[in-house]
DNA sequence: GCCGTTTTCGGCCCGACTGTTTTCAGTCG
């Protein structure tokens, strides 16, 4: 029997927490399961072959209990109470925890009274009006049932490209470790910056295949050979992602990578490829096409929009960020930590912009704490220029949590809806308008609202609010998070064509958050933005004038 | 169940909204 790989210790630590929630056990015991689950699964090695209790601690989240729950899962494949609490409460019924609206109480509600234990009961049960029979739920529970159940449905079950990127930099690189004077590039749908990725596909150089495959095949990354042949070899790692491998002499690794970064309708119009072509721009110059960056591989505008792409935005065109988090509210890093991770990219501004009180659960600042805060960020150094914000909350009547003189003193104000996003399309467009027309309000946060294969956009009508931003000045921002992409690129290029400002922020919690502007960056390039369209990307005079002229 | 050095217990996200009640439990961000 093979060894237990990180992704089948983690599945068995995710199920038992969400036995655990669904027996009414403490929140936090489910939770320490998840973290060390997610801990196991990311780990680089193989947890498997971490020896005794005391080796399996020095992994975060992993304390006494869990230790010997994954020593019994790596010697014998299950832990007694694990079995036990499963065979009380049947594992599949974890899956309707994952309906909006659906929590533990009502799912084991819904076990006990109509004998619910899946998703496919629980969607019959809906159609046929039987959950109303339950106490305690009515027709509007349906009605919520139903609609998750279909936006379910709309899920793709790939991965997002913030998990994606970082799994396929550290499998290249431990690749590069053990083949340390080859080309080891990331290729597929993660090099081009896809929102979300089904695998991931490494191409690799090589000169003796037989050779290379034997020295990868070694990595202590890969759980388990799914598939191999004379120059290409698909793996599961440890944490569970699936890769290819592609093999490639050094005088065709070029129409390798090409290939192998896609996707089919982008090769498809470039046509056939050179049999050997030692890089990409020698694939592309054999078509007579200038290099096409990756992001832009979209089997359309890029080969009829080519003089356009020297001029689109790069990373190196941002000068600051205009939405971040500090400890004041939901940051993880004090005021002055932020301005030093700010400082190191070389950034000239950046905004403090945490939480207003609405939004309670991040910590919220009222009128007080705001001007307390502001005392702060002006004793600050002065590199990069900080500006005293807020990112307040947008409540479901469309109305600000500060009022007009509280906002007209701050320097920038980032509205956000955080909740009510299910609204209808009308009372959604009603606050936005509303907001949008606020002239102290500065930006619009993540405005679509959309979490990336967790929770669906709001219904707003894209081309009045365009409309109304471009008319306002309000600028729109593309919320780098790689949870939320937001805008989206047709949206962000619907929005440069209606006349609107955006701005790209990685909505920092903490210092390390800022490295998320390379998300940004690929979605503004995929909406063929240009650099004097984002106001981050403008000198700090210009900026400052720009909000000085503002509310 | 995990964590920490103002630790070996007490905290860990907590307040608003929703749908169902008839005064509130459950869910969510």
């Amino acid at each position: 029997m093979p060894p237990i790989t990180n992704a089948e210790i983690a599945a068995a630590l995710f199920s038992h927490a969400d036995l655990l929630e669904l027996a009414g056990e403490s929140p936090f015991r489910a939770r320490a399961y998840r973290a060390a689950a997610e801990s196991i699964r990311d780990w680089p090695e193989p947890v498997a072959s971490v020896a005794g209790a005391a080796g399996l601690r020095t992994i975060p989240g992993v304390g006494e209990g869990i230790a010997a729950a994954v020593t019994d899962l790596v010697s014998s494949g299950s832990h007694q109470p694990f079995d036990d609490l499963a065979a009380a409460i049947p594992p599949s019924l974890a899956g309707i925890l994952t309906l909006p609206g659906i929590g533990a109480k009502t799912a084991m509600k819904l076990h006990r009274e109509l004998g619910i234990a899946d998703l496919a009961d629980l969607e019959r049960a809906a159609i046929d009006g039987r959950i109303r029979a339950a106490k305690g739920l009515g027709a509007r529970t349906e009605v919520t049932v139903l609609a998750g159940l279909d936006a379910l449905k709309e899920r793709t079950g790939r991965m997002p490209i913030g998990s994606a990127l970082p799994a396929a930099r550290a499998f290249a690189s431990a690749i590069r470790a053990l083949l340390p004077d080859m080309r080891v590039e990331i290729a597929g749908s993660v090099r081009r910056y896809c929102e979300t990725a089904a695998d991931l596909d490494i191409v690799v150089e090589s000169r003796d295949h037989p050779g290379t495959i034997g020295r990868i095949v070694a990595a202590p990354a890969i759980g388990r050979v799914i598939s191999q042949g004379y120059d290409a070899l698909r793996v599961a790692l440890q944490s569970g992602i699936e890769a290819d491998i592609f093999l490639a002499t050094p005088e065709r690794f070029g129409t390798v990578l090409v290939r192998a970064t896609g996707p089919a309708v982008h090769l498809e119009r470039i046509g056939p490829l050179p049999d050997h072509a030692p890089d990409e721009p020698a694939v592309y110059a054999a078509a007579g096409l200038p290099w096409i960056p990756p992001e832009l591989r979209l089997g359309g505008p890029e080969f009829t929009r080519t003089a356009e792409i020297p001029a689109l935005i790069r990373i190196e065109d941002i000068r600051g960020e205009l939405h971040c988090h500090s400890t004041w509210s939901d940051g993880a890093a004090p005021i002055g930590g932020m301005a030093a991770a700010a400082r190191d990219r070389g950034y000239r501004f950046l905004a403090i912009t945490d939480h207003s009180g609405g939004l309670g659960v991040a910590n919220g600042l009222d009128v007080a704490r705001l001007t307390a805060q502001r005392a702060e960020i002006n004793a600050e150094s002065g590199d990069p220029v900080l500006l005293a914000g807020s990112e307040v909350e947008v409540d479901r009547d469309g109305a600000l949590n500060f009022d007009d003189p509280t906002l007209a003193a701050l320097s920038i104000v980032v509205a956000s809806l955080h909740t009510g996003l299910r609204q209808p399309r009308d009372e959604l467009m009603a606050r936005v308008e509303r907001v949008l027309r606020n002239p102290n309000v500065d930006i619009i946060a993540h405005p679509s609202g959309r979490l990336i294969e967790r929770r669906s956009p709001g219904d707003f009508d894209w081309p009045r609010y365009f409309a109304i931003a471009a008319e306002t000045g309000t600028a729109l921002e593309i919320n780098a998070d790689p949870a939320r992409l937001d805008l989206k690129p047709a949206h962000a290029e619907a929005a440069v064509a209606a006349g609107c400002l955006l701005t790209i922020n990685c909505d920092a919690h903490h210092p390390g958050g800022f490295a998320n502007m390379e998300y940004g960056i690929a979605v503004a390039r995929q909406a063929w933005v240009q650099r004097d369209a984002v106001i981050n990307t403008w000198e700090t005079s210009r900026l400052l004038a720009w909000l000085a002229s503002r509310g």
